[in-house]
DNA sequence: AATGGCCACAACCGCCTATCC
DNA sequence: GGGATAGGCGGTTGTGGCCAT
């Protein structure tokens, strides 16, 4: 006999989540915190299972989410992780605050596996693709290593390195072929980036909020519920929100939205939802 | 303008583990 | 000790947006 249903899944939606549901959820555990998942939904009148708020609440409701791109310097260490920790997705988490194991996931199987690929790199292994055809053994932190050197050595080429005559190693030059091969083309980096990269830097709520509970720098929700009332956490998300949205006020480039309405709409409305929606499409 | 393919990501599924009784 | 349950986790899928034709 398989294992019980998490919740009697008769009458209840499926699929993505509306506005009105997220305020619900939202305002449900900023104000009550969380004791039991699976009661969540009932007390705040959602036609969800429990599992289902949980994983919106974690992957996007969560104030201290750091929305944006990853920077190369997250991608280097991801990479690192995963050749230690393998497909162990919350661990890789847990040393990107702000960061949920999801969109690591997500991020890996879209372009950081792609990207090693087309480096050469096998992304299970960490080997050379050539050499994991050999199958060769052990030196898995060296092979991390010289992942990380990969995607170093691709950023100095975007910047049209001149100091490309230095002796390369068998595995840098596969690399240079298969960027040759791809036409790895330079990217400028305009002044609306900088910015962004400013903005990203700004938008890491999490301290505001640890620094007024703990110093631990993996978030769990459940952790500073149990550490704090309902009045206060929901007096910490407001200041933290507050300060957070004129944090992020001073920096954004308003020109290059999209749909101004929309997005200040999403602004006030689901004010955690605010980057996915308000990044302009050109980064 | 229509459409088909591709891609990114949110959400779901099912298994595993910890905990409770 | 063992069954039931909730939470956590990783794999997979569905869907919407973008882009080329």
């Amino acid at each position: 006999m398989g294992r019980q249903p998490c919740c009697d899944k008769v009458g209840l939606k499926r699929g993505p989540w509306t506005i009105e549901e997220d305020h619900k959820l939202m305002n449900f555990i900023l104000s009550n915190g969380i004791q039991c998942w699976r009661m969540v939904p009932k007390l705040a009148g959602l036609l969800r299972c429990g599992k289902s708020c949980r994983l919106r609440w974690i992957n996007y409701l969560r104030p201290d989410l750091k929305r944006g791109g990853f920077t190369k310097m997250e991608d280097n260490q991801i990479i690192q992780l995963h050749s230690r920790l393998g497909n162990r997705w919350s661990k890789i988490a847990s040393h990107f605050p702000g960061r949920t194991d999801n969109e690591i996931k997500n991020h890996w199987n879209t372009r950081i596996k792609k990207k090693l690929k087309v480096l050469g790199v096998d992304p299970v292994s960490h080997n050379p693709i050539e050499q994991t055809e050999k199958d060769v053994s052990g030196e898995e932190n060296e092979t991390a290593q010289e992942s990380i050197t990969l995607i170093e050595q691709e950023e100095s080429m975007e910047v049209k390195s001149e100091d490309q005559d230095h002796a390369k190693s068998d595995f840098a030059q596969v690399k240079d072929q298969k960027i040759e091969q791809d036409e790895v083309k330079t990217v400028d980096e305009t002044d609306l980036l900088k910015s962004y990269e400013m903005l990203c830097g700004s938008l890491d709520v999490g301290p505001w909020i640890n620094q007024e509970t703990n110093t631990s720098t993996s978030y769990s929700s459940q952790e500073s519920n149990n550490n704090l009332s309902a009045g206060e956490f929901h007096s910490i998300q407001e200041d933290s929100l507050s300060q957070w949205i004129d944090s992020v006020d001073s920096f954004l480039p308003w020109d290059s939205f999209n749909n101004l309405d929309e997005d200040l709409f999403f602004l006030e409305n689901s004010q955690c939802n605010y980057m996915k929606h308000s990044v302009p499409k050109c980064l």
